[in-house]
DNA sequence: CTGAAAGCGCTTACAG
DNA sequence: CTGAAAGCGCTTACAG
């Protein structure tokens, strides 16, 4: 089967009345549009997207962008693959498709986007990895290519994007460990300009100074957000002065390497240091003791995403109308042993007095 | 900018000549293509890919299919973000793009890929998850779209695919664990029908053979490749009777469920049971005791797919005529500690007596 | 070396 | 309810 010409020549009927049936349209006789379905179905005749896409000005096809660089690779886990899921249970109902668009590493994203948004490949993107200054989102706003970002930006003063309560989880984090006696707690933050970084580190420092606990930036570890990361950074918090009680780990998978190197100098997490991790992977479950850390569905996130960036495209709009501007999205916390102790003045039993009274 | 009949507009020149100068065509005059090219430059003018793509009958584009079912997602790893690079920096040096396609769970990955080349998104795809059997390998043939699988299938008598060297790695596993004088031998095995396992489980039936060992089914361990899969392996080999001394593997990352529910019951990995994975893993280098285990080059790999693929693509065949029809990816062992022992028939020192005689 | 024109496979006003 | 025709943005024989 090769076109709709054939397909029509076969049933001997025009082209553009194939067309209608198979695109659902109204003013078609119901047993005409059961006989091009059939014949359509029989012969596996599809309609080249190429043909539709130079017709209609729509690919019927949305891009997650993502960075396939070294690093990323390195430190990628599950959570684009997660938040495919949920968008394309959103997208299915559309009949459009989701593709992943892997930015290469030695490519500039920008100019990577640009590229993909010129050759009309998509309709509308998803970007992911924001800058704290992201000039994709003014590319994307002056092009007119509808999109949502995984991440805010200081770029996005008038754009669409979802993000991880990162002051949440740093506030309950800063809490929780406070609550337990805690004074000197480290946090680890990534060494690349991504926003999220920075929005982190400044949640902490609020949430510190509300507990009055003045910021130390020496107690912010820059390394990368990876395992290997992990490793470094309780290699740098066991040679500072004054060792810190408690870190707070940006990314689950640093507990990884973080243990390990602990667990190297005799330092236990759970007794003497307390460790919160931030979302829970498969693979930070089975560290011993168990990972405090926080927890979120990457499924609804994408379904989430999906709705935001449908609500933003004109042919889709009206059909999700309650799809707000911007989210912080939530997580939940897990409580693991990994922080499961109290610290005092000058020894446990103190805090624990001190804390029950 | 619009299309390309504004921009000869604005150049005062006719769109044909502008199409073959931006096309590298031979026959324009050179200072006509400096101006086309400036304009072009100057003004974000890239073709529109639709309309290439229904002139041409071609989109320039190759697709990687990859699975995003809940399982994959639970036990994904870098996997494909790391072939994805080596893919592109192949497809670069021609202008081809590489999207990843995300079969969604509950679409069938026939039905999907159908749809997908039907559509005409793709001139070739690359295909992985290979199953035992698998109609995706013979529906390609049939509908001639270049194509190569990452992994072998019963299917692919006349297609082209890359594996990982399955047998290589059983050889050597059980050749290393029986020259440390193990006789019994677990190893794991997916639950899906995906072919590695097959070929995996087979090989090691073989190489115990040639060792002179008895087959023994009930030794292989039917678990999902995933850390999870790892903890109820080790579950299951704790309830073994007679209980094995050595484990392989078939996917690094179960190493870290595996440890764990080995600890648990106090067993302990590197000297209670001899354990070795398969490929390594940024994840599994924090093991301790370290993992013995397989390692390769994503990035190699995929280079080899890239090439492979535009081997058999009709416009590219004449630039690469040596990539061969099929490969079997070496991998080369990485010694660690989780198998540095020995056992023997009674005790460990008849085991190093014998050993070192 | 350049221009004018055909046509890739569709969808969609328009006419009947 | 259906058909004939235009046209989406390109590339490419063809003519000059």
């Amino acid at each position: 089967m090769k076109g709709i010409r054939q397909l029509a020549e076969h049933l001997a009927i025009s082209i553009g009345t194939v067309s209608r049936a198979l695109n659902g349209k109204p003013d078609v006789n119901e047993e005409t549009r059961r006989r091009v379905l059939a014949a359509a179905e029989a012969l596996g005749y599809v309609a080249n997207q190429s043909g539709r896409s130079l017709r209609q000005g729509e690919t019927r096809v949305i891009g997650l962008m993502i960075e396939s660089s070294a690093e990323a690779v390195e430190n990628a886990d599950n959570f684009f693959l997660g938040v495919t899921s949920g968008l394309q249970s959103v997208f299915a109902r559309h009949k459009l498709d989701l593709v992943m668009l892997p930015c290469p590493s030695d490519e500039d994203p920008h100019e990577y986007l640009k590229r993909m948004v010129a050759r009309r490949i998509v309709d509308a993107m998803i970007i992911s990895n924001t800058q704290r200054i992201d000039r994709r989102i003014g590319f994307l706003s002056r092009a007119e290519i509808p999109f949502v970002a995984v991440g805010r930006s200081l770029s996005a003063s008038n754009s669409r994007w979802i993000d991880l309560d990162f002051e949440g989880v740093a506030d309950r984090a800063v809490e929780r460990l406070v609550a337990r006696g805690h004074r000197r707690i480290a946090i680890t933050a990534p060494l690349s300009e991504v926003n999220l970084g920075y929005v982190f580190v400044e949640s902490y420092r609020r949430a510190l100074e509300r507990h009055g606990i003045r910021f130390d930036p020496s107690l912010v570890i820059r390394v990368k957000s990876s395992e290997q990361g992990g490793y470094q950074a309780a290699h740098e918090l066991l040679l500072l002065p004054d060792r810190p009680t408690a870190i707070i780990l940006i990314y689950e998978l640093m507990a990884i390497g973080l243990y390990r190197r602990l667990m190297e100098s005799g330092v236990m997490p759970g007794r003497d240091l307390a460790v919160i991790g931030f979302r829970d992977a498969p693979r930070a479950r089975f560290l011993q003791p168990s990972l405090s850390c926080f927890r979120m569905s990457l499924y609804d996130l994408g379904i989430a995403l999906g709705q935001m960036l449908l609500a933003h495209m004109p042919a889709y709009r009206v059909l999700y109308p309650n799809a707000g501007r911007n989210i912080i999205w939530p997580l939940e916390l897990v409580s693991g042993e990994s922080d499961a102790f109290e610290v005092g003045r000058g020894d446990k039993e103190f805090a624990s007095e001190h804390w029950s009274k």
